[in-house]
DNA sequence: AATATCAATGCGTTTTATGCATTAACTAAT
DNA sequence: ATTAGTTAATGCATAAAACGCATTGATATT
């Protein structure tokens, strides 16, 4: 058995499909397949099923599948702890986060980071909720920002961050933008624009409403923020939002209104496996994101 | 980066020489320095530091060998479930166990295992007490058998098998030799034979000693359960012990007999990690352990 | 029915690891 | 202090293994 095998085999996995992987790996499509077959023979069972031109994972093929990435992870992980530990502000910081973050906190945190070490690199990743909560049990990422925390998880470490506010963006010709704070109980009959099913935030929104005993009337959905802050400004609907996704500037035809009742907050931390150590750059990051916002809590108050 | 680097790389840190990992890798002595090199190139960092003719692991070294020792342990790991997924009946298992449980239970437990599946392979660890634990907890082992349990580990799944009765050996002209019983308290000035300081058999002997409030007088220590049954065998002093390991034969010249006040007992069980899986051939032994020990109850009450 | 696509395989070429021999540095013994 | 014996590293020729190309046989696609 050879590295070489696991990443090809991992590669035609992934992609179900041998002269793609082949591709994606820089090498002819005939290495790919060899090494496929020598390392069936090796274990002495098939991985793979062929069905005509196709290929996929045998039952046993998909456990060895799993296997094989969570060692993979250990070593990826052991590589680069071995690469910063001569020099951590050099290194790579692996983290996932949902998209109510992608907008405006991620990048401000990654700036200021940046700041102070300017040779770290980032690998990012949007993910949905329980894919981010998932990655970071499996080891794929070893941080996740998150919103709200999970409850009781008890492979995670959880840290809280900052809680933010909620706000309502309603059209500029919506009849109620001209009030200065509004109630949740005044959109009952509003046509709302969401995220899609699975996105947190959207449960976030459709749960504060269910407390206040109506279900939101969801008129159209945005795959990302952007998108319902352009549903909005087109006079679609309207949304909640978190407030910084709204700061730098307000998307045009649109106004945001503080929202009163009930205050709807969101909290956002930070997650990492119980099981592995942070990385050395990684820890380095951990650390600063707990001063910046401490920082920027002592800041408001 | 290679498994073959990898395995030689561990082999020249586990014996911290390269000739004789060489040996032991059946291979040159200069394809194994060579492929450490290329290890270091690779990882840009020194492994081992060359003093004189001697190699031993830097302090990153260290931290690259633990991270791949557990990448093996998974990989070797899925080997096995893959082989064995076909047919668990000729897999292997591997578990470790105290010394205590080595001479009895253990063989009559793996020669019952073995008349229903024949085929299936043991490997054996003899360990110490925290050893045992940390072996399992580590991903050494899947499987360790102990008395007593280990408190609170949180990492292990834990069940307990059976209750033993402790009884006390004595030199056939010991003078409580014919006693039908004898009360620990009676044995307050003997001289003791134990096991060194490490075992827990012996901690469970001065334990419910000190519990009568002395100190046992440990006269001899014999490294194994059959060297202590030579000491007492030559008069040299008394012991306490599981009664199965003495269901076999009386040591020549001893005497067993039980021990009334307190009643001395210890509970054994089997410890598996809760974090990975049994291997399928593991999963049978597992189950058996419980059938073969819920019988052996039935059959006593 | 014709064409395109795909995975597997034979074969010559290239890459990579190996073993042998040697070197340089060290240890232990005389 | 000298010498003999070990040890790890390296140059070099050889052996092993992976690679790419071309081809085959099977399967979708039109």
């Amino acid at each position: 058995m050879d590295f070489r095998q696991i990443r090809y085999f991992m590669e035609v996995a992934t992609r179900e499909h041998v002269t793609e992987a082949a591709h994606s790996l820089h090498v002819a499509q005939s290495s790919v397949s060899r090494q496929i077959v020598n390392l069936e023979n090796e274990l002495e069972v098939d991985l793979f099923i062929r069905e005509g031109r196709r290929v996929h994972l045998t039952p046993i093929g998909k456990i060895f599948f799993e296997r094989m990435k969570h060692a993979m992870n250990v070593i990826d992980d052991a590589r680069r702890e071995v690469k910063e530990y001569l020099d951590p502000e050099k290194g790579t910081i692996r983290i996932t986060f949902p998209i109510s973050l992608a907008a405006y906190t991620l990048p401000t945190v990654i700036y200021a980071f940046r700041l102070r070490y300017p040779e770290a690199k980032f690998q990012l990743k949007q993910a949905l909720y329980q894919e981010l909560i998932e990655g970071v049990i499996k080891g794929d990422f070893n941080l996740g920002l998150i919103g709200p925390l999970p409850l009781k998880e008890k492979k995670l470490q959880q840290k809280v961050l900052f809680t933010e506010n909620i706000v309502a963006l309603l059209p500029i010709h919506h009849r109620l933008a001209k009030e200065s704070s509004v109630k949740l109980q005044e959109l009952v009959d509003e046509p709302f624009v969401l995220l899609p099913e699975g996105f947190v935030f959207r449960d976030i929104v459709v749960n504060a409403c269910q407390n206040l005993g109506f279900t939101p009337n969801v008129a159209f959905e945005g795959d990302d923020i952007d998108a319902l802050k352009g549903l909005v400004s087109a006079g679609l609907g309207v949304t909640l939002m978190p407030e910084v996704t709204l700061v730098d500037s307000l998307p045009r035809s649109t106004v945001k209104i503080p929202l009163v009742e009930p205050n709807v907050t969101r909290t956002v931390g930070v997650i990492t496996p119980k099981e592995r150590a942070l990385l050395p750059t990684e820890k380095l990051f951990y650390d600063f994101l707990q001063e910046f916002f401490t920082r920027l809590d002592d800041f408001k108050s």
